[in-house]
DNA sequence: CTTGCAAATGCGACCAGTTGCAGTTGCCAT
DNA sequence: ATGGCAACTGCAACTGGTCGCATTTGCAAG
């Protein structure tokens, strides 16, 4: 089964419809290398499709991310990244000093999750966090980090 | 010492100016009874001094977050919201179906600050989280409960 | 008290994202 | 094949937030 007829099956289970745009958009995000910005493709998918217009971009999005498709990720600095959530989770750290973004493992979550669940019964939707803080270099180089 | 004595030095320990503007804008934030939305903030400080600028308000929310007296929470659908950080930390749980929102205490995230502190070094800043996820009452209530 | 400097403010322009509406179209039933 | 309906699109208006610039002002030094 392919990805486009996959992505086609998603919709029209949640009683979407598929489109052309739409499938255009999602396998845009599916592809790409790296995060994208809505900006970013908005401009990659007029590219393709000229006449696409942003409000369907965004809504496509929204629709992706509430059906669990897409992740949706504050990175700070206001900028929103989306990525196609795949089987492997994975999350962020960003460094408030020199800006690094390293990717973090899903475990580490895991366990809170978890704990969520057998304490509260709370399901999370754990599927990608942006934590930021100050990494291991940049405490070094500031000397303050002996105070920690 | 008074709050707003307390709110002046921080600024001023941080090389920056204690202006009235400023001043009525945290203060306002630290006495909200509850989360306030930056267009919320806005509508209240202007009540007080009608000719305070927008921009002046949230270049002093980015400022006052940056130096870790208010916390930014992405709480979805475009709602950023602030609080005072006090002395305790505390999150949020989100329900996606019926958008309730519950407080979470911070000792859930703590075991992962000190994983991500012990294994990579890296000093989290774990000042207020929104989660989102399905609460319990809505997963019973949804009867499909009993596949997670 | 005066001066100087850099941070802050207000204003207006700009940008990104959202929303309502009219028209389009995917998809299902007949 | 046809009809109906609701989801979707494109468009334009709107909202919230950002940014550059000129002016103002807090604050420290003399």
């Amino acid at each position: 089964m392919s990805c486009e007829t996959e992505t086609a099956i998603a919709l029209r289970d949640a009683g979407q419809k598929v489109t052309p745009q739409r499938m255009l958009i999602l396998c845009t995000v599916r592809h790409a290398r790296e995060h994208v910005t809505a900006p970013g493709l908005i401009e990659e998918v007029r590219r393709a499709y000229p006449f696409l217009d942003p409000s369907t971009v965004y809504r496509t999005l929204s629709s992706a991310a509430a059906l669990g498709l897409v992740s949706e990720t504050d990175m700070g600095a206001g900028d929103t990244e989306y990525e196609w959530i795949g089987k492997d989770r994975h999350h962020h750290l960003i460094c408030r000093s020199c800006g690094d973004v390293t990717s973090l493992d899903n475990s580490y979550l895991d366990s809170l999750a978890t704990a969520l669940y057998d304490e509260l019964g709370f399901r999370a939707d754990l599927g990608h966090f942006a934590i930021f803080g100050v990494c291991a270099p940049c405490r070094a180089r500031s000397g303050a980090a002996a105070g920690d």
